[in-house]
DNA sequence: CCCCTTGAAATTGGATCCATCTTCTGGGAA
DNA sequence: TTCCCAGAAGATGGATCCAATTTCAAGGGG
């Protein structure tokens, strides 16, 4: 067969961790010991070395030689740029993959949405919200592109999830509203649109995150 | 001692394939055998796996499981495509970077300008080229952002010495040029010059290179 | 003549053991 | 009391051996 029949140990290691991570089990600053790991996932250290590896590779970690792993502590400035590459690349991944999003596509992004306005639970939300704006980019064909973006999404998950925290439930109503923005304009095949709702709906959200100083580590 | 003695013999091999590949002596598409380099290299296959990881993460090979790594081949969209993420995050990197230029760094700048516009060597050019921009970039004081620059540019290498090439040297003077305005907008500290002549600079050399269909693989 | 199967060789992935580096703790001297 | 140094413990980095997967070639059947 040309399909892998069992996933490599690394690759589900690795897939454990982003999850640990994404969710905020494992808080940025924390070190991460690859014994602790290896044991608690039921692998030897070394596929967990390599999972260590491919989280560096997604912006989710960071290693320090002879030191250790840990998920990256940001001061606001620091978000605040990952929040600028973010309004310039991700209209161009909507731009670039807006022509090739096909039926089922939309099916997807319409069904993620009617879920996100059902949800309740803020994992749940943050998980829905991130597979909306990539299924929104899913059709760009540019591995790099994707990647890239998703590694921008890795980095800011913390901070993100804590500003929802913050900012409560009501806050959700305001991202709904623009989702349903980019859809439409999708629909339409309006690039200009798209690309106008999007930025907005970013930098929306990096003002009213940078507002709250509370979120980060700086003086 | 605080400072590591040695350095580790992963980042020993990272370092010398990361050369290989810049230089075009590994090309794209040839399968880099774990075994070849490690006895290439004087080191055993683990340290490899993890320099292949290293590479991996910046963007300069593709690890496909049970299959090996290689240098990807890119089609002409794909290069187009990081051409344009480049000409939307690379302004955002000098902006950030220019209010926190300091002399010397003003210094290295011009004195790389002053040795591209000496060297005659492709290979030669190509690296200060490369150190050129990334030093305009340094004080942006954003790993995360200058990460991904280095992967655009490490992902695009191969076809912009390619394109070099074809080009012939007088192109060289073009580049000259283009570099001599963004160090005297620096110079003034006018952002938003610096960023226009940046965006033209990057535009330019995507067009002449897209028209060159003989550099990719697509039909 | 072509295609599928089968087996061996080559290559990558994983486990265990050892070396090296970092860090923490305890003791001693100013 | 405070600072510094030495030594032990803990963690990461590396080497070797073994298992699983892929690839390629040879042989048989349609």
């Amino acid at each position: 067969m040309t399909q892998p029949t069992t996933e490599a140990a690394s690759v589900r290691v690795a897939a454990s961790l982003r999850t640990e991570i994404l969710d905020g089990v494992i808080e940025p600053g924390t070190w991460i010991r690859q014994e602790e790991v290896a044991e608690r996932l039921g692998a030897s250290r070394l596929p967990v070395r390599e999972a260590l590896r491919i989280l560096t590779a997604e912006g989710l970690i960071t290693v320090e030689p002879n030191r250790g792993a840990r998920v990256p502590v940001l001061d606001r400035r620091e978000v605040e740029v990952l929040y600028r590459m973010r309004e310039r690349l991700e209209p161009l991944a909507l731009v670039e993959s807006m022509p090739n999003l096909g039926a089922v596509d939309f099916d997807r992004i319409r069904d993620l949405q009617q879920q996100i306005e059902a949800i309740d639970d803020l994992r749940d939300f943050l998980a829905l919200d991130r597979a909306f704006h990539l299924a929104t980019y899913s059709a760009c064909g540019i591995d790099h592109l994707q990647d890239t973006v998703v590694r921008l999404w890795n980095a800011t998950q913390h901070y993100r999830r804590a500003f929802m925290e913050l900012a409560g439930p009501q806050r959700r109503w305001v991202v709904n509203a623009e989702h349903s923005l980019i859809i439409d304009a999708l629909d339409r095949q309006d690039g200009q649109d798209a690309e106008r709702y999007l930025v907005g709906h970013i930098r929306r959200t990096r003002r009213e995150l940078i507002a709250h100083p509370e979120l980060f580590s700086d003086a």
